[in-house]
DNA sequence: ATCGGTAGTAAAGCAACTTTACTTGGGAGG
DNA sequence: CCTCCCAAGTAAAGTTGCTTTACTACCGAT
């Protein structure tokens, strides 16, 4: 017996489905955050609070983690510093350095995020469980290696 | 004996493994497509010319599939009709509307993107059996199924 | 003493949108 | 008919998140 009802996700390019399941689960994380009293962070900023999670950075050494330019991390950095999530501080190499650290503020949400990220996965691991399959772990990075090799660029905004 | 080196990417969240492997898949695809002359088309355009390729829509109708307002719309048609990917027709049904449709340039452009499309993805395929993985189809539409159920949304650039 | 390189900042420019506000054509109801 | 309203389309200004251009400041080396 032919079953007759076509998925069109079946149909669907391997790009395309990437796409989709990236702009959804990141919107679902966006979304949970917000519900959780984050509303005023997007997804860039938890990149850079994952950036200056240990010791802090310099704005310079933030832009190119984040591959933008380096006034464009100092924009980012006086809005994070302005609602007291960063704070500028004297390098200890001296110069014309700034230490970018995290404020308390910061590291609570980082925790919060990693929490809420590790939830919805699981979640979704769970429902794939469900109708015997298991997350595309190494499918995916394989992916990732055979495009872009041992160099993986900084995660940007896709167009 | 065991292995000392650790893959980075075995630790890292599926969400980021989504976003790298959409970001590097997509950079391929409009790296190739730049190569073939088509550097004046961003993404969008390709699916506007998805939306479009039938018999045509009206900027209103396009405005939804792309999931924007319909000025932005209409902005993102002037700008194709100017440069003959597209033309305004008078619509069948009458009133204000017009059909917006592809000329034979879209339809190429059309063409020689779904070509490169699925070369890039055959050849990614064959990458992935040469480590004994296949494609991650089922998951990712299992993925895309557990976050959107049967409403897929369109498309939109991610953050 | 100054030269050059690097860090940081300031200001303007730009792309791709949204928001606000208007115009136009076509029914539906009275 | 007429008018009232709605949907399609357009115009113009505003917004966001960057980049480009241009500058200042600190340091170490020659």
């Amino acid at each position: 017996m032919r079953v007759t009802t076509h998925d069109p996700l079946e149909r669907t390019e391997i790009t395309f489905l990437l796409g989709m399941a990236f702009q959804l689960v990141l919107g679902e994380f966006v979304g949970r955050l917000d519900a959780a009293g984050y509303d005023d962070l997007r997804p860039v900023h938890g990149l850079v609070f994952q950036a200056l999670g240990g010791a802090g950075a310099t704005s310079s050494e933030l832009a190119e983690q984040l591959g933008v330019t380096k006034q464009a991390a100092g924009q980012i950095i006086d809005d994070l510093e302005r609602r007291c999530y960063v704070e500028r501080q004297a390098h200890p190499a001296g110069g014309r350095r700034k230490l970018v650290v995290l404020t308390d503020r910061a590291r609570t949400h980082l925790a919060v995020a990693g929490q809420t990220l590790h939830e919805l996965e699981e979640r979704l691991a769970a429902q794939l469980r469900e109708v015997g399959l298991e997350m595309p772990r190494a499918e995916l990075a394989a992916m990732i290696r055979a495009l872009a090799g041992d160099s993986v660029p900084p995660l940007r905004p896709v167009w």
